[in-house]
DNA sequence: GTCAACAGCGCG
DNA sequence: AAAGCGCGCTGTTGAC
């Protein structure tokens, strides 16, 4: 032994087996040398154990590995590690042809160590072993491997990026030590099973002594409007009164071919509501989605706690599913169902699941209950209860609602964009010559045969490539609008004109008129789902149905209405059905409001308090025009300028929004000037952006005025790219998650005073600064002032201690239809006299 | 046929 | 060295 290198401690045995020190299989080579080519695997000639990681592994690595394995029981002198990819070359991100070509290797490696026990960590490694892809999908799941048991889990270094995962990580260790041991079998798991009336009164008498349950439901969809939708189990998790006592599990199978009630499920489900219903204390996860099934077979459960919600509140980062979270707080092992279909799974297994769901369901509930009595915890518990709980319900009510669609016009602007795209391609088809340049296809979507079309037959120049392939090939030449746009400006042809045409009409027949049309029911209302734990801001996002049952995209389509064009012609569909209005509430700038009031950038605070318009400002500024003489596109311009720089744009980043977003040539010096001159007139801005980097390098997060925090580790990142990242972040996050919390409160406020006056009025939806109703004619008077008053005036002060000194204004339009709605004054909202007056 | 990754684009 | 932030959906492609 001369000198201890990882090398040394290779394996000898295999690596006189398997290593090739002249490997080019990979690219990985090109950037290792010597010894760092074809680096084999480490520690004990034949191991039960194995480690496989991405790329080999430092002695650093190995040790840091061994004590983590360690501290979860396993036996660190009978582990061997190696890794998918065998060159050690820190600068090149390997891809699926690379793991490809090192899959041998580390085939003859497993065989010859002959593991029985294999840890994956990460995507790569668990690719190569069992040929699955997605980390955070399959971790936890054990695949076989020949005589070895694989178990898959996240790869240490996205703690590091990640901490909120450490947790999941433990808990997946522990398994891996279970596994070993031999001990990770069933356990016996104790339910009610309420299969007989004896067991529904019992399960009754049980409810009523309850104070606290969490419960789940099964389903045999995502969708309780299908035709043939049902509740297939309902269970649930009593807390018992008396603390020392364990949980009782009740089990109701319902709607299930194995059911003993599957032909009298609602009369059974029906029986049991009112005492249900009675419990103080309801627990669930994600229970907006149970809610709504409940309430679509007429129970009107109210939650009082989600620990879903929860989860997210407390970290944003975290993944947020009832599985991992289980494993990582309680360790559970993991349980899951065996076939997609629950109506095909035995009854029992169903039951034991819907059961065990409940169970974990109240362990994280007391968890996250301990959490938030944290002093430090406090702000959090706020907005918990005082915004995300709220929202839970009314966006339950929100999703079965739906939103009113005139589906006679939704059909007329449907055809009319198929009708142009038919139009479009007729013409372009002229362009294409007899043999389609050995094309199968004719293929105007941005596809190899389009490339082939603009590139290659037209001959036109490429401008812009895409991300470079795994092999260091170069990318795919760039079909994007603002390229296609640059490239007509510079080389007109009618086929490329075409092209840009297309892609508006192609987008608005697939992704808009399509999809609403799939979506729409005999009601004329499309119902979608607002995700309320879909951000790490705690914006809310829209789109497909919740659901871990249809993973198909076919099938599980969804509508999102928070991406709806802001035009009439696709907008202007959705609206409120005869007799009732389609109102728009609008917050006015409030994200410049709220940066204003954070960075206190005086000029920009005064700007507000007497009543002038910040883009048109800023428009000025540029165009050295009186305010009176900008026009409208300037105004837009200027509003790019405002938000770009706020959030720490650069001067090229300007320069290519400018033109794809706006058409506007600016040259290096004038997107320099604009800079400037925002920085100028708002000095402050520059010291805010200073002071947050700051922080979040001191404190790895960042809080919102109401207390939403940002966790941000990247900071510490050793890429520079990363951190400055990271602290873009921090300056963005407390501003964008104050003007989500404002816009979700004050619909919160709205909806309790709504029903607080027996009102029929109801929100359809939010579009992060903005509130969408549907409010019945005869109620506008009344509403219309609700709505402003409680947008401009939230009682911040007194809910959440902040005093918010900028004014803030909210815009209010009243239509029948969406894209259509006409913009009101104030006058006119406290003194309701209808459109016409 | 399914899956995952990517590009492109819709919104705030 | 280079740097707005936050999302979801569709289509294409390549791998299995």
């Amino acid at each position: 032994m001369t000198e201890a290198t990882p090398l040394d401690r290779m394996n000898a045995e295999v690596q006189l087996l398997v290593r090739d020190p002249q490997c080019e299989l990979c690219k990985m080579h090109t950037q290792a040398q010597g010894k760092d080519v074809c680096v084999t695997a480490s520690g004990p000639a034949r191991a039960d154990v194995m480690v496989v990681t991405k790329s080999p592994l430092s002695a650093k690595g190995r040790k840091e590995m061994l004590t983590y394995l360690e501290r979860a029981g396993v036996d660190p002198t009978d582990v061997a590690f190696t890794a998918a990819i065998k060159c050690r070359a820190w600068d090149l991100d390997p891809g699926k042809t690379d793991l490809k070509a090192c899959r041998p290797y580390l085939d003859r490696e497993v065989e010859a160590i002959g593991p029985k026990f294999i840890l994956a960590l990460g995507n790569e490694a668990m690719f190569s072993l069992v040929g699955k892809s997605g980390i955070m999908k399959h971790r936890g799941v054990v695949y076989e491997r020949g005589n070895a048991r694989v178990l898959p889990t996240i790869s240490p270094s996205m703690i590091y990026r990640n901490p909120g995962l450490k947790g999941g990580f433990e808990a997946d260790l522990k398994y891996f030590d279970r596994m070993i041991r031999g001990v990770d079998g069933e356990e016996e798991f104790a339910y009610h099973s309420v299969s007989t009336l004896g067991d529904v009164r019992l399960f009754i008498a049980a409810l009523k002594q309850a104070e606290v349950m969490a419960f789940d439901i099964e389903t045999n969809g995502y969708d309780e409007f299908a035709p043939d939708a049902a509740i297939v189990s309902l269970a649930v998790t009593l807390a018992p009164n008396d603390p020392g006592a364990p949980p009782s599990v009740w089990a109701v199978p319902l709607m299930h071919p194995g059911s003993p009630w599957r032909r009298q499920w609602r009369q059974v489900l029906s029986k049991i509501q009112p005492y249900f219903n009675a419990v103080p204390k309801a627990i669930a996860h994600n229970g907006k989605f149970d809610c709504r099934w409940l309430r679509q077979f007429g129970v009107m459960r109210t939650l009082t706690f989600d620990t879903m919600l929860a989860a997210h509140t407390l970290d944003e980062n975290r993944p947020k599913g009832l599985k991992p979270l289980a494993q990582q707080l309680l360790g559970v092992k993991p349980w899951a169902i065996s076939t997609k279909d629950l109506v095909d799974t035995p009854l029992g297994e169903v039951l034991e699941y819907n059961a065990k769901d409940t169970f974990y369901t109240l362990g994280l509930y007391r968890i996250f209950k301990g959490q938030f009595g944290l002093p430090a915890n406090k702000r959090k518990l706020r907005i918990f209860t005082r915004i995300m709980m709220p929202c839970s319900e009314i966006f339950t009510e929100v999703e079965r609602e739906g939103v009113w669609t005139d589906t006679e016009k939704m059909m007329t602007h449907w055809s009319i964009a198929k009708r142009e795209l038919e139009a479009i391609d007729a013409e372009l088809l002229t362009f294409v010559p007899e043999d389609k340049g050995g094309h199968k296809a004719v293929n105007f979507n941005p596809s190899n045969f389009a490339r082939w079309f603009i590139f290659e037959h037209l001959g036109l120049p490429v401008f812009a490539r895409g991300k470079d392939a795994d092999d260091g090939s170069p990318g795919q030449p760039s079909m994007a609008e603002a390229i296609m746009l640059d490239l007509q400006d510079k080389h007109p042809h009618r086929a490329l004109e075409l092209l840009i045409e297309r892609t508006k009409w192609q987008k608005y027949d697939s992704a808009f008129f399509s999809a609403y049309a799939e979506q729409v029911d005999e009601n004329d209302r499309i119902h979608t789902t607002f995700k309320l734990t879909g951000t790490v801001t705690g914006r809310l996002s829209s789109g497909k149905p919740d659901s871990d049952k249809v993973t198909s995209r076919k099938q599980n389509r969804g509508v999102n209405l928070q991406q709806v064009p802001r035009d009439d012609f696709v907008r202007g569909i959705f609206g409120a059905p005869p007799g009732s209005s389609f109102v728009e509430a609008d917050y006015s700038q409030v994200e410049l409001r709220v940066a204003a009031f954070i960075a206190r950038e005086t000029t920009m605070l005064h700007l507000y308090a007497t009543g002038q318009d910040i883009h048109t400002t800023m428009a000025m500024k540029m165009t050295g025009k009186p305010a009176d003489r900008v026009t409208k596109d300037e105004r837009k311009k200027a509003k790019a300028v405002n938000f770009g720089f706020l959030y720490g744009m650069g001067v090229n980043k300007f320069i290519e929004t400018a033109w794809s977003n706006y058409g506007v040539r600016v040259t290096e010096q004038e997107s320099k000037a604009f800079r400037d001159a925002f920085f100028t007139q708002f000095p402050m801005l520059l010291r805010w952006h200073a002071r947050q980097r700051q922080l979040v390098s001191k404190y790895k997060r960042v809080e919102s005025p109401l207390g939403r925090v940002r966790h941000l580790p990247d900071v510490d990142s050793p890429n520079q790219g990363v951190r400055s990242e990271a602290e873009r972040q921090a300056i963005n996050s407390p501003v964008q998650s104050f003007a989500s919390d404002m816009a979700l409160l004050s619909m919160v406020r709205i909806t309790e005073e709504f029903k607080r006056q027996g009102m029929t009025a109801h929100p359809i939806g939010t579009v992060h600064d903005a509130i969408n109703f549907e409010i019945p004619d005869e109620e506008l008077s009344v509403a219309l002032p609700i709505i402003k008053n409680n947008m401009e005036n939230l009682p911040l002060q007194r809910m959440f201690g902040v005093n918010l000194d900028v004014p803030i204004i909210a815009d209010l339009k009243v239509g029948t239809r969406w894209g259509g709605a006409t913009e009101i004054t104030p006058e006119q909202i406290y003194d309701w006299k209808g459109l016409a007056a």
